[in-house]
DNA sequence: CTGAAAGCGCTTACAG
DNA sequence: CTGAAAGCGCTTACAG
């Protein structure tokens, strides 16, 4: 039939090339995928027709029958802490590179977001995923895994089949800052944890580093210097401040993350206690703003090739289904600055 | 044939449903989409069906024939940015609240990286383009538009078929906020521009609308007053630094953006200038920062609607091909806190 | 109320 | 070196 009853697509398909170029779609599709097995002449012809109708390949159409997307489903916590921005950041770029696309998804922590996030990305079919953790979504990730997705699990460990798991060694980055604090002659310091993390099953990796740190410098801890908030610079602000209401004395501080640390300077600040010379300061994560603060927040750097890593292992899991790696750490560094130098 | 060779996939079909409720494939497809039109007894073998094989629709295979992915491209500068990150979150949150999904792209400003965005996106059969402009990028966007992709720009104006431009009244936004630092009493305002944007084809709105401000009062702009650099926290700091050096008087900042706010904020603090009461300062775009600063940061909040606007303009496209509809302004609103209070 | 057929745009065996 | 056929998992007309 000559006349189609249909409004025909705008966009030119993989058959429409194969009529102009007078060639099947298997040879349009050899020649769009550089698979070879093609003479000069056909070539000329097939490119010809490609420029003439403007064709691009529906991917929709190709991942329904190779099984593969090109998209992989990034799942964070929340992109409005600069520390999650960063590293989405990081992801986007090394997903760039390697031609892979990303659906992003926010889960703020709830658990039902998690099971909702699982289920459309899974219906998109995509590669794989990789996700920050939400405390209580194990379930979710073992049931999709066992289904043949392959996860890549950043900061949570689990070992299951399809799952890779990625792991800051934060409690020892923690020990760092605290023994590098410890080694600039500070002896009273404030350790401000996560009022959050507390409360979950996660153990405060942070607290730990905290304690083996003073341990190994035969200190004993003092349990008054220990304070828990928010994670926010809010929460920052008033650990300082319920510490300095307390009357205990104090002269380093090593918060929970950057943020926090920013909540402390300032309620430091307030109180009118010179940084580092009164207090000296290290917060946690390196975010961007640390360089850019005045005096330079010391911070301990988590591990940024996260991406490559995250990439790497999502294709291991890809090229071996079932399997189930050990595993892999994540290495943190201690920056330091003006703030505790 | 009952017995198929292949490696049967893991995910059961809309056939496998089928053939075990002993119906047609269209009645699973009519159950599932909630088309009605089938008896009770059969919804319940669907239903059971679909919960013993634990069936998932493939969206990929829907989105095929229906031409619809439920997938949104948002198209970005970077995240790295609060200012976006916080957009990003809202855009996420509507996007979910919709049933869409955003796959997320960062252009970072060059235009190179637009280019190659488009084809990735269009290549997914996206619904339709979110966009933060980028220099230069009006060629792509209305070659894709023509061929049929919605497209919301942002920021930038440009009447098409199939483009919707919305944006912000930032020229009235600065105007009302040098407005407000001249209402308290402060009559030399020091305006940090951006160097960047400056020097593209971009009128300097804030620019326009300080000089405005100050016409309105009477007074005449005094160009030693207008500085530009980076719109980052160090750019900030470095033109506080340089008026400073100048020995020109002033007595208040209106700043490019929050960043550079808190740029000049330390640039201030370190010369021994109290805020407000030495020099009053205003930041754009009331970034979650601001709020949580000592003292608090007035600012200029965009209208944070603007989720709401962008999926809202995006169905206005999609359901009339090739409407082109008038520029919509997002409102703009003075935060007014402690650092101009 | 239900189903058989065709097709979305591509790739995967297979044949020559 | 090239192509005809079948199929990925779904929906869209259409028929009864």
């Amino acid at each position: 039939m000559l006349f189609n009853v249909r409004v025909p697509h705008p966009n030119a398909t993989l058959n429409d090339v194969a009529r102009l170029a007078r060639v099947s779609a298997r040879t349009v599709s050899r020649v769009v995928n550089d698979e070879g097995g093609f003479g000069p002449e056909v070539l000329a012809r097939v490119q010809d027709a490609i420029a003439k109708t403007g064709y691009r390949p529906n991917r929709l159409a190709r991942a329904l029958v190779t099984r593969r997307t090109g998209i992989v489903g990034l799942v964070m916590p929340n992109v409005t802490d600069p520390y999650f921005a960063e590293l989405a950041d990081e992801f986007q770029t090394v997903a760039q590179n390697r031609g892979l696309n990303l659906i992003f998804a926010q889960h703020r922590n709830e658990v039902a977001a998690v099971g909702s996030i699982f289920e459309t990305l899974s219906s998109f079919a995509v590669d794989g995923l990789i996700m920050y953790t939400a405390k209580g979504n194990v379930t979710a990730v073992l049931e999709h895994a066992a289904g043949g997705l392959p996860i890549v699990l950043i900061d949570q460990v689990l070992e299951a089949p399809n799952v890779a798991s990625l792991c800051s060694t934060i409690g020892e980055g923690a020990e760092s800052a605290v023994t590098h604090l410890l080694g600039r002659g500070r002896s009273r310091i404030v350790m401000i944890g996560n009022q959050q993390s507390a409360l979950s099953a996660l153990t405060p990796r942070r607290e730990n580093g905290y304690q083996r740190a003073l341990h190994n410098a035969g200190l004993v801890v003092d349990g008054r210097l220990i304070v828990r908030d928010d994670p926010t610079i809010e929460g920052g602000r008033r650990a300082i401040e319920s510490v300095l209401a307390s009357g205990v004395e104090f002269d380093a501080v090593f918060a929970y993350n950057d943020l926090v640390a920013v909540g402390a300077i300032q309620a430091l600040s307030s109180a009118g206690k010179r940084i580092p010379d009164d207090v000296a300061i290290v917060g946690f994560d390196d975010i961007n703003l640390c360089a850019a603060l005045v005096p330079a927040l010391s911070s301990v750097r988590l591990n940024r090739e996260v991406g490559i890593q995250a990439f790497d292992a999502l294709d291991v899991l890809q090229n071996n289904p079932g399997l189930s790696p050990l595993p892999v750490p994540l290495s943190t560094e201690l920056v330091i600055r003006a703030s505790s130098g």
